[in-house]
DNA sequence: GTCTATAGCGCGATAGAC
DNA sequence: GTCTATCGCGCTATAGAC
């Protein structure tokens, strides 16, 4: 490691708080009683609240396209690689008291209240997964599994937006229930 | 009017700020400073923030689904109805400096961090949307001018859940441009 | 209905001992 | 690397004059 386990539990910490409750209701606070650590000690990791939420972007970012690449690098079927794709939404929404949404859905609501490199991180994440989505709705739509007229890019925007909505409104009404109920819906349109 | 015309302005300058930052980082010292009045009066009108958050809700609920009745009392063709509904969150991202979502979609996001009374009304607000939505979508599947093959009610909430989503995405990449290209992918997926 | 003034707390952040 | 202690600020909210 060359992490810290105190560095990681504090990550752990801030992103299990803003996935719940957004990143201007987390406090230094509330991680320092989640991490059982002192305030003071958390200002040691990350120096300011910006610091620690570029760090968190960055490293939902590599865990969270890595799952997506490895989907994309095992499975040959296209409807094979969307339906593990959703499942990483799914199972997100799955962890601890099903109140959980995407780190950088949550963000992206607050994202005029955070700093640059947040907003660019989220950006990024944001761009990175509509990429991915293309490359597998285009292979989808060559192998035949998918029926779509438009510019893939778009769809992958489309799918993309759905399924970070999704999230965040079955959190309101329906749970992880009916988000199953709505990722099979957008399955049963690609597929035309 | 019933209503006083600072209650007003200090619901319009909540909404402005809400649906820009988000709920957590909106004050009620910013609040005070948009409408030109002190603190312990926006106190005066609404006691708590709370108080200010479920009014807000109730105002934005009538306003936004009074829009949608609207359009589906006056349009006969139901993708012109779709059209028109999509066209409301396009409008919402189109004002001001083009960055404010969906009130309730923002709220969505914090819905952990707010009360009771809140919750209720954004989850209300979701229900009338997805409501009004699958009215427009079955008569839509029944005049041939959509088709898809599941539960109008379940396809009205993706799309939900896909408009909600798209505003809140396109404000970090691509803008109300970008958000026009999603919306004319959704149409086309209708359309199927 | 709006004001001044203030209570009381939680926030992000820093200094300095250990 | 973690601690105690503290600073200065912004927050929600209230009391009481006008």
């Amino acid at each position: 490691m060359s992490e810290s386990d105190t560095r990681t539990l504090i990550l752990d910490a801030a992103q299990d708080l803003i996935q719940r409750l957004g990143a201007n209701a987390m406090s230094y606070q509330h991680l320092s009683e989640a991490v059982g650590i002192r305030k003071a000690s958390i200002h040691y990791h990350f120096p300011a609240k910006q610091d620690l939420l570029a760090a968190l972007i960055e490293r939902y970012h590599g865990y969270f396209i890595g799952l997506v690449d490895r989907i994309i690098a095992e499975e040959s079927d296209p409807a094979r690689m969307l339906d593990r794709y959703i499942g990483l939404f799914e199972a997100t929404l799955r962890e601890g008291k099903h109140d959980k949404a995407c780190l950088c859905g949550m963000l992206g609501a607050e994202l005029a209240s955070l700093g640059d490199e947040a907003v660019r991180g989220i950006r990024r994440f944001y761009q990175a997964n509509q990429e991915r989505l293309a490359s597998i709705l285009t292979r989808g739509r060559d192998a035949g599994v998918f029926r779509f007229s438009g510019d893939p890019a778009t769809l992958a925007g489309l799918t993309f937006a759905a399924l970070e909505g999704a999230v965040l409104v079955v959190r309101a009404e329906g749970g992880v229930r009916r988000f199953r109920a709505l990722a099979d819906e957008l399955r049963r349109l690609m597929a035309g």
